[in-house]
DNA sequence: ATGGTCGCGTAGCGA
């Protein structure tokens, strides 16, 4: 069968109910993990999605941050925020099992941080951010399931993934670290799906409300989702959902979309 | 042009 997992950042779920909604209506994806929801877990709108058919599970935080992980089949919740942060409160992490009728999914809704201005302690939160994500990445490859993290990563991982990379090069997105600690990710085992898919230059998932980002296509691609051996090899598509962007009342970020053969 | 826009929450921060 044929399953589809989304990531999306909403950039606040209440301002972005109706918008989202539409979206899912039109794509119907399988799997949806959304980040900056922007509100606590009592306050998602859980009703609105569950009558789509969808189970949800959300680990929200009022004002910042928030991750959902949205389902059509049953979702088992494994583990909420990334272990090692030391009284880390942010809502940046979610992951769970889907119980796909062929075989089960794992799926993580991430949110990595931002991490502007570098340096600074922002920026070191990013890079420690980054080590617990690959710790917690290294465990779940040993289980040799189809694995997807999906979601906002906050980080451009080459120049042909932003419009200017010298207006870039001290940014945090952009920053020789920060592109290193993804590699490191990347090394330990996974498939970026946008790459297996054929990839491309100049493929962007955000653009910032500012300065006529999106008329001047000013963009860059900072959402992706990586999966483990086992589910890149099931991979059989991935798209960018770029026309969210010139609708109303848009996020700065779109849908990102891959299609297994699971 | 040394700003420019959103969202939250109702000032100023985060992105």
């Amino acid at each position: 069968m044929t399953i589809t997992i989304a990531a999306w950042n909403v950039n606040s779920i209440k301002a972005r109910l109706e918008r989202t909604l539409e979206w899912v209506r039109e794509a119907r994806p399988d799997v949806l993990c959304l980040q900056e929801l922007k509100c606590e877990e009592a306050a998602f709108p859980r009703e609105a999605f569950e009558d789509e058919g969808y189970n949800v599970a959300v680990d929200g935080q009022k004002t910042y941050n928030g991750v959902a992980v949205l389902s059509k089949f049953p979702i088992e919740e494994t583990l909420r925020g990334l272990p090692g942060g030391d009284g880390d409160d942010h809502a940046r992490y979610l992951e769970a099992v889907i119980a796909a009728p062929s075989r089960p999914i794992r799926v993580v809704s991430v949110y990595m941080p931002n991490g502007n201005p570098a340096p600074g302690p922002k920026y070191d939160y990013k890079l420690s951010w980054m080590d617990r994500l690959i710790t917690r990445t290294r465990e779940l490859l040993d289980y040799e399931e189809v694995l997807a993290i999906a979601g906002d990563y906050n980080i451009i991982p080459t120049a042909d993934d932003v419009h200017d990379p010298a207006a870039w090069a001290d940014d945090a997105l952009f920053r020789p670290e920060s592109r290193a600690k993804y590699r490191a990710l990347l090394n330990l085992g996974l498939t970026p799906a946008f790459e297996q898919s054929g990839g491309g230059a100049h493929q962007y998932t955000f653009w910032d409300y500012q300065a006529g980002a999106w008329q001047r296509n000013n963009g860059i691609r900072i959402d992706h989702i990586l999966l483990s051996p086992e589910g890149a090899d099931r991979l059989r598509g991935f798209t960018i959902h770029k026309d969210e962007r010139a609708k109303e009342k848009p996020s700065d970020h779109v849908p990102v979309v891959a299609e297994l053969d699971v």
